[in-house]
DNA sequence: TGACATCCCATAAAAAACCATGATAACCCA
DNA sequence: TGGGTTATCATGGTTTTTTATGGGATGTCA
């Protein structure tokens, strides 16, 4: 499987300590780094994450792409552009041996996690939420989803 | 080459001690020169730094880009530039036994840099703010990138 | 000799690795 | 197909290691 897929409830232990998926783990098999990359969401009150190779992935692209076109100044100055505030923003969660990790207390908090966490599949990353809030979220975006075909069959 | 991620908040001792953090001393390990380069930044008022290798880098790009355009004056006597002026105003500032750096005291001050300071990870590189003024600036740029997604979102 | 920087050692707290267990799901073979 | 066996998984607790930090000793150069 290469995609995250599915939702999955987790319990929260003492510390913030959780297990990631099996099927997101499986997900993540292949790269050398054994873990995540997470960090709150700009757009909901919940964790996004992803695999480390993906953030990688943009931080060389981005820098590869300012040296070659000889802008050292690009790759050395402004931190106000999408990545860079990530790069900030971002925590490094590794697997235990047991494929948990431990939630930093700034996400927990900001995400509104306390003793149980839901992990949902976005296909190339994932997000961590609150239970509560996830299933109120999932409520609304199941509503407006159905006005929206209504719509769309209405006029057609 | 391994990203700088996170944010962190380390003590500052006197006459500028401060520890490094793991994760970036890490991100450093492999290179033959144990320590960082800094600068004050040209655009923020914190401290920019990274590996020796991304100077290393930066020099043999702008020479390959030099010599390809033909500059050869420029190659050798330039001294009107950005990353001419960059070496000049970097220190080089190695670790010691328990990955601490000392902080000098002109960078320490331009930066407002006092009992602690904060390591903010930026992929291919780092800052180092005090912390009353990253919090203020990572403020701005998490409500500006919102924005931005928000409006992104809504014209879609 | 004194000011300064570098190195070395100690320690508390935090993080990571280790081991154990009940429950569930997958498997296998008659 | 069904019942028993095995493997996987989520979870809990404990031990070991790493990290940040403090203080002091040693060296060095003017």
């Amino acid at each position: 499987m290469t995609a995250f897929l599915s939702t999955f409830v987790n319990k929260v232990a003492r510390k913030g300590r959780v297990s990631v998926p099996a099927q997101f783990r499986a997900a993540l098999s292949d790269a050398p780094y054994q873990g995540i990359i997470a960090y709150t969401s700009f757009a909901e009150q919940a964790i996004d994450a992803f695999g480390r190779s993906m953030l990688e992935e943009l931080n060389r692209r981005r820098l590869e792409q300012n040296l070659a076109n000889g802008e050292f100044e690009q790759a050395l100055l402004g931190t106000n552009n999408f990545i860079d505030t990530i790069m900030g923003l971002a925590h490094e969660l590794p697997f235990d041996g047991e494929g948990r990790i431990v939630l930093p207390t700034t996400l927990a908090e900001t995400a509104g996690i306390e003793d149980k966490a839901t992990f949902v599949g976005r296909g190339s990353r994932f997000q961590i939420w609150a239970p509560k809030f996830f299933e109120e979220h999932q409520r609304k975006a199941v509503i407006t989803l159905r006005a929206k075909i209504q719509n769309s069959e209405d006029s057609s």
